[in-house]
DNA sequence: TCTGGGGTCCTAGGACCC
DNA sequence: TCTGGGGTCCTAGGACCC
């Protein structure tokens, strides 16, 4: 039986949830900003058609949006997580095969169904999903993961599709469809290939999809090599129904002003060891070696830079959140210089092992590594009331150094005092 | 003054071993 | 002049994704 797969995806997707909870800017440009308000991350159509570019430094647009009556939105990464799990529910319910890609996205296989019913099945999708949540999704049908990206791309950009296109049933105009596709948009193909792709004649993704394989493989790589396959509709790239757990976890944050003290660079690297370490519990994992960095601000060339890193190995696989910060600390220690103006710290914790199992030893013991009661307990206090709420005393209070938020709007639907008001 | 954050996979080359 | 050959493991860096 051929493979049917649909890619179901957010339009504009940050921007459509702030837009779910300020719907008197509906008709009107917003732009959502990064951490720190530091460039833009997403623009609903209006601020499309103004033509603020994405990825932007909000500093330099800032006055020329304001012009245009631009509404901003901070980052709010609560709310963003919770209006991607409504979405990921209500698609759950039309099948459970489904894997969720990223916040935004989610391939769903769709293998069996009636090939003649598929675009109305993905219209009733996109109903369901803006009935129930308010975001409007696009959806691709096609038999491989990147065809799917294609025809999703393509039902978004041409709204006669109602933003449902089957490719299956379009397979006469495939040719030109993909001809109208620069390469760079492929999915699979970033900036650098695409550069290198053009100056080898290949600009399209018809080009892309006839070419030779073995070539694409020499000059490019394997995974490249599958792209062009599954162009053909031949699926390389499987679908993962359950995600696999991570192999690190990363925190880091650029700082809402300059650090120049050590006391403030250890009260953030313990705050993101904190953030981190609980992630890291969430998926029950210990890691056996914690990367701490630092960094000034790379993009000022006027002022002295530097940045370092330091890995520490730990012996043994490690979940408590005390232990690592210690660690952490230690690491920052060996690489802090001062006399510079620092920009952004992190933490990484690497080498993740499942939680009770002990790699290497004849005798696993099972105790020794799951979470002890008082990380449970912390856990379960900070999921109940709020990331802080309880807290190693080197975190600090003052934090001076955290990320600007200037337009942040209410967590509407995590926390219980921000909940929208009737009449708001 | 001010430019995000968090991941994965692949490959080449060096270290090391026999 | 001329200094083996083959295998594995690890790491850093480069590419990609959202």
């Amino acid at each position: 039986m051929p493979r049917v797969l649909a890619l179901v995806d957010c339009n504009n997707f940050y921007a459509s949830c702030e837009l779910v909870f300020a719907p008197k800017l509906e008709g009107h440009p917003i732009v959502v900003l990064s951490n720190n308000d530091g460039c833009i991350v997403a623009r609903n159509s209006e601020s499309k058609k103004l033509g603020i570019p994405l990825g932007a430094p909000w500093h330099k647009v800032k006055k020329t949006t304001r012009r245009h009556g631009v509404q901003a939105f901070s980052s709010n990464s609560a709310l963003y997580g919770d209006m991607s799990a409504r979405v990921m529910n209500i698609l759950t319910s039309f099948t459970p095969t489904i894997e969720i890609y990223s916040i935004d996205e989610a391939f769903m296989d769709l293998t069996g169904a009636p090939v003649n019913s598929l675009t109305e099945y993905g219209r009733r999708i996109c109903q369901t999903v803006h009935q129930g949540t308010g975001i409007p999704v696009s959806v691709g049908i096609a038999s491989t993961k990147t065809l799917a990206k294609v025809a999703n791309r393509i039902a978004k950009k041409n709204p006669e599709t109602g933003g449902v296109l089957n490719l299956e049933k379009v397979k006469l105009h495939l040719d030109s469809l993909l001809t109208q596709i620069s390469v760079g948009d492929i999915w699979g193909v970033g900036r650098r290939w695409s550069k290198k792709l053009h100056s080898a004649g290949i600009t399209n993704g018809r080009e892309l999809r006839d070419a030779d394989t073995r070539w694409i493989r020499n000059q490019f790589n394997v995974v490249l090599e599958r792209t062009v396959l599954e162009l053909r509709g031949q699926p390389c790239i499987e679908l993962e129904f359950a995600p696999p757990k991570k192999q690190t976890i990363m925190c880091s944050r650029s700082f809402g002003n300059r650090i120049t003290h050590q006391d403030a660079l250890r009260e953030a690297v313990c705050n993101y060891t904190t953030i981190a370490t609980a992630k890291m519990r969430k998926q029950k994992s210990c890691t056996q070696a914690v990367t701490v960095f630092i960094q000034t601000s790379l993009l000022n060339k006027k002022e002295p830079q530097y940045s370092n890193s330091c890995t520490v190995p730990l012996g043994k696989p490690c979940n408590d959140t005390g232990e690592l910060i210690h660690h952490a600390l230690g690491g920052l220690n060996s690489i802090y210089k001062p006399g510079f103006r620092y920009a952004r710290a992190g933490v990484i914790l690497l080498d993740l092992v499942p939680q009770d199992v002990e790699q290497g030893t004849l005798f696993p013991s099972t105790e020794e590594y799951a979470s002890s009661p008082l990380m449970n307990t912390l856990d379960d206090i900070n999921q109940k009331h709020g990331r802080g709420k309880l807290r190693f005393a080197a975190e600090g209070f003052a934090h001076k150094w955290q990320m600007k938020q200037n337009h942040k709007s209410p967590a509407y639907t995590t926390k219980w005092d921000e909940l929208p008001k009737a009449g708001d």
